[in-house]
DNA sequence: GCGCTTGATTGACGCAGATCATGGTTCCCC
DNA sequence: GGGGAACCATGATCTGCGTCAATCAAGCGC
């Protein structure tokens, strides 16, 4: 238990587990330390491990990696604006952001959450030259660019690339059709539990000694709301009742799955 | 005017245009008359007017015409069922058709509407290998199938048809994640409205003599609830008013817009 | 023309959740 | 270490709209 960041990152502290007066800590730890601009070497291991570009040749990647550049923002900060002019495409790197749309009575929708490996920014060309969202960092983030005309060129260069990122947007498209379909026939805590649940799967990460599963991802109760289409305070009363339930723990922007079963039962509740 | 369908599918007849009493003819033209299969010189008509082959050669086209086959449906027969195994992709030829995804609550979500050009069914090969939503013929309908190994060798071989499809999909998910974004921070009326509009813009036939844009689409109150994720009763409600108030005129399966603008401003009305 | 089926309309009622308001924590930064 | 900002919690109130139910009109088959 020292007074450092890293103490407070690793809950292994023998202090308060399930009750409520130890709740608050913040027990996320961060991929990386600063904004930085990734050397030739990391980013070749970062195209290496893209799905998209699995089976590529090094000399392939290389020519890949030519075009694109490595950037960074720091926590908060937007990687590109909605209504911006949308040029580039993004593969992230390292860190976590969210994708969310402004609707026209001002609010925010969460339409996606971006890890390293994920492909967003400028996919649609013809059509609506903007960005139809805005890509806000979570953490620090490390995010490689490139200019729409050249990735229209490795995708024609290379149709089995093309061919994996049709099926990578495919599938954010019945993503985004099941959470429509959602929307409308579930309540607030039922798409919570379910939203919950689905960032358990992705980003979860056991935690160690205790029980439970921390989201390695710094979500305010208004993030969750804009995911699940909610309001921050109805968000905030269905966590408060989960936590008393002893289903999740959570705190300022952190939460933990502690009874994966019980959320998913609550996830398809009729209640 | 003959006292065939034909006379019913053209409203040119002088009955009462904008008095209740008369509203509820069926203005709606079909399409084709009965099930049929296509020959071969229509499908390559029909092939070389869908926007994804634009640019192909006469021998291309036929290179892929050979490995589809023309097939047709009903109203209100399903193309294919949700759940069903996915393998085969589908190009709209001629007649309207909807995709639903049934819910775990029973209900229905239309997530598209599919009109003459549209590809749909099996867009994503990997993962799910099931079908997520049901597509249901409106009017009689047909369409060319292909299977979906042959669309990737497709694909492979032209580069430039991939990236237009990837564009088309691309577009789509920017639809359906606005529409996200629309469900929880509109209120059902403004959410009909939008839908309207939308459907006058894409599908809007100028009705002769008297003003007002018919939509050529047989949509019931149920089919427009599953699209702007609501209940027939709240739908059929918010119809009424307009009607009353000169915006539409509506009757069984069909709406016409009379006045654009006063529908676009209660898209956007605040209250 | 006559009944039957399907689709549309309208009313009454109740509730989930949005909104408004207040106070308590946690954390950051000077 | 202290002040301020951001975040979270929770109560009170109000309302849009989902639900149940009854009626009516249109279209179709006979």
């Amino acid at each position: 238990m020292s007074s450092s960041r890293q103490a407070r990152a690793q809950p292994g502290a023998p202090a308060t587990v399930s009750a409520p007066p130890g709740r608050r800590r913040v027990p996320l730890a961060s991929t990386c330390a600063l904004p930085h601009r990734c050397p030739r070497p990391v980013r070749m291991q970062v195209l290496g491990a893209v799905p998209f570009f699995a089976g590529l040749s090094q000399q392939q990647l290389e020519g890949i990696d030519k075009r694109m550049v490595s950037l960074s923002w720091a926590a908060g900060d937007p990687l590109f604006t909605a209504g911006e002019l949308a040029d580039h495409l993004y593969v992230m790197a390292a860190g976590q952001a969210k994708l969310s749309q402004p609707t026209p009575s001002g609010q925010e929708v969460v339409v996606d959450l971006l890890t390293p490996g994920d492909l967003f920014g400028a996919l649609r060309i013809l059509g609506q030259p903007v960005y139809p969202e805005t890509a806000w960092a979570l953490t620090t983030t490390c995010a490689l660019r490139i200019d729409a005309r050249s990735f229209r060129e490795i995708l024609t260069e290379h149709p089995q690339v093309a061919l994996r990122v049709l099926d990578d947007v495919a599938g954010r498209l019945a993503q985004a059709r099941s959470d429509v379909g959602q929307q409308s026939t579930s309540t607030v805590a039922q798409r919570v539990a379910t939203t919950l649940l689905r960032l358990t799967d992705k980003l979860g990460q056991e935690r160690s000694g205790n029980r439970g599963t921390l989201l390695q991802l710094p979500l305010s109760r208004a993030d969750l709301a804009g995911m699940v289409g909610s309001t921050e305070e109805s968000v905030s009363r269905v966590m408060s009742r989960l936590r008393k339930e002893g289903i999740i723990d959570s705190g300022r922007r952190w939460t933990a799955v502690l009874d994966r079963d019980r959320l998913a039962a609550t996830a398809e509740m009729d209640s």
